[in-house]
DNA sequence: GTCAACCCATATATTTTCGGTATGCCAATG
DNA sequence: CATTGGCATACCGAAAATATATGGGTTGAC
């Protein structure tokens, strides 16, 4: 059962007539003709009846005809949907973000993707730090916002921007009174700490800050995200050191400072799978960048 | 754009491996894979993904799946379909009836065929004595019951029954009175003339029966259809001669009585076009003949 | 680390199938 | 009776599909 032979079919079916159909196929009548009795001898019944005046359909063709045109504009469809998709004007892009961002890109990023991208399905999902890697290896999302970027050899990285770090103590610290706040004058006090994702979960991100300053600040509590470092700095726990995006998802009583002489900041950047051949990842980066820019 | 290459899509997508799929396809491998390969080149994009371990879908690649799957389906639906007509399993049987048989035939008939062709969408639709003919040679009525059987070169005839002639009168008449009726009680009295159809609408079917017992009747009236002949002779109009199972559709007030040496009758016919290779004339024929056998 | 196994891609030869040209057959028409 | 219109058949050349042989890359085992 070929596809050709079905085309052949419908046209000789409409033009109801072998010559005239071939005349619109660009072919000659012989082949045509040639064809329709192959069709006829696979199918194993006339299709046609023929008459002194051209073909006419015999019940067994009608019922192919409905069929066969059905099929033939499934085909095509299926071709250009393939080849939409390919091109990025159709398809799924399931986005993969960490919540420290949300809050400072999604609003800007989201508008800016439909509009660029209308005909996609766009999906938003949130990434936790342990997770992130293995949500984009096995492609449950195709793209993925990090606050920092994935380290892996599998995962490629576009840099989008970077975020300054900054102190966060609640408001009644003595140390909110400052407009900015000097290292030294937080050697001896308690870190709430981050992980580095890279460096295990004994670690910290701003280790190499405090070491380059000569800074000594006992770890008091180690925290999965910046939303629970927040809450055990609302509780006195200790002081945190967090990126400056953190601030728009802060409660009542936590105040941000920058640091003095400390520009250190965690890079924001797109990740996906390297063999990910998606067209709609460029879009998606010019889309973020945008975002990024107007934060 | 190709069935066969959609097919292999399928089997390659399914089997996630060329190899695999090759010998689900009882092929070798190699031209599978370059059937793959032109069929991505005609979409214009990759379909798979190559990894070690096989081949994966790339989206491009489901988008077509799941249209190549059912474009697919729809061309072996097709094909099933058209075999299935063409062997009388499914279908449309169009059944034109005279309304004289109606009564007689259809509540045995109807039954039998909807046992006999279960599959069959059947369509009934009543025949006029002066359109009988075009219905069925323009293919608006498969078959066609009637009485007499049309006499066309075009159109083919199945004689399944015949109907003594019976003479209708009216309650009241004296002729009523007996048992059967002698040709020669007629001689005078006027007639409701039916046009036989093969002789014109001047013409009686009744003709040669009334010369060859020298009897002549002036005619009162000239009418179309049975149960026109019938309303006149309740209305005393004069008296006809019918086919026996126009009893069955009489009103009141109406008697029948059978003619005394004469055994005339009319053929029950089922008539189809000569070019018509439907598969289900053949079994209506054997219902009909059933029908009309336990009239 | 080397070797074997697995899987896809490429190259070449053979076979199948398709499409074109020339021609025949049949029926309808004038 | 010849002509026209339409489909079918015959034959040939071209294109495409398939098979066999082979290469290259990666995985996993010893």
């Amino acid at each position: 059962m070929d596809l050709r032979r079905l085309r052949y079919f419908v046209a000789v079916a409409e033009a109801r007539s072998i010559g005239k159909a071939a005349e619109r196929l660009r072919m000659a009548q012989p082949p045509l003709s040639v064809q329709i009795r192959k069709l006829e001898a696979e199918i194993g019944a006339p299709l046609f009846r023929r008459g002194t005046r051209g073909m006419d359909l015999t019940e067994a063709g009608q019922a192919l005809l409905s069929r066969a045109s059905e099929a033939l504009a499934l085909a095509v469809d299926g071709a250009e949907a393939a080849r939409a998709v390919a091109a990025g004007k159709r398809g799924r892009l399931s986005v993969g973000y960490m919540f420290v961002l949300a809050n400072a890109i999604l609003p800007r990023l989201i508008p800016e993707l439909r509009r660029s991208v209308p005909g996609v399905d766009l999906e938003f999902a949130e990434l936790s730090a342990s997770t992130r890697e293995a949500r984009v290896l096995d492609r449950s999302v195709t793209v993925a916002l990090c606050m920092p970027a994935i380290n892996h050899p599998e995962i490629q990285v576009a840099r989008i921007g970077a975020q300054r770090f900054m102190l966060a103590m609640p408001t009644s610290s003595p140390l909110a009174r400052l407009g900015s706040v000097p290292m030294a004058r937080l050697h001896g006090r308690p870190l709430i700490a981050l992980p580095h994702p890279d460096h295990g979960p004994a670690s910290s991100a701003v280790v190499p800050l405090l070491r380059r300053h000569q800074v000594v600040m006992p770890i008091a509590s180690r925290v999965e995200t910046v939303h629970s470092a927040m809450s055990l700095v609302l509780a006195g726990e200790g002081l945190a050191i967090l990126p400056a995006c953190a601030q728009l998802g802060a409660p009542r009583g936590i105040v941000f400072r920058p640091l003095r002489d400390a520009t250190d900041s965690l890079d924001i950047a797109v990740c996906w799978r390297r063999d990910s051949q998606s067209p709609l990842i460029g879009t998606f980066i010019k889309c973020a960048e945008k975002a990024v820019a107007r934060m």
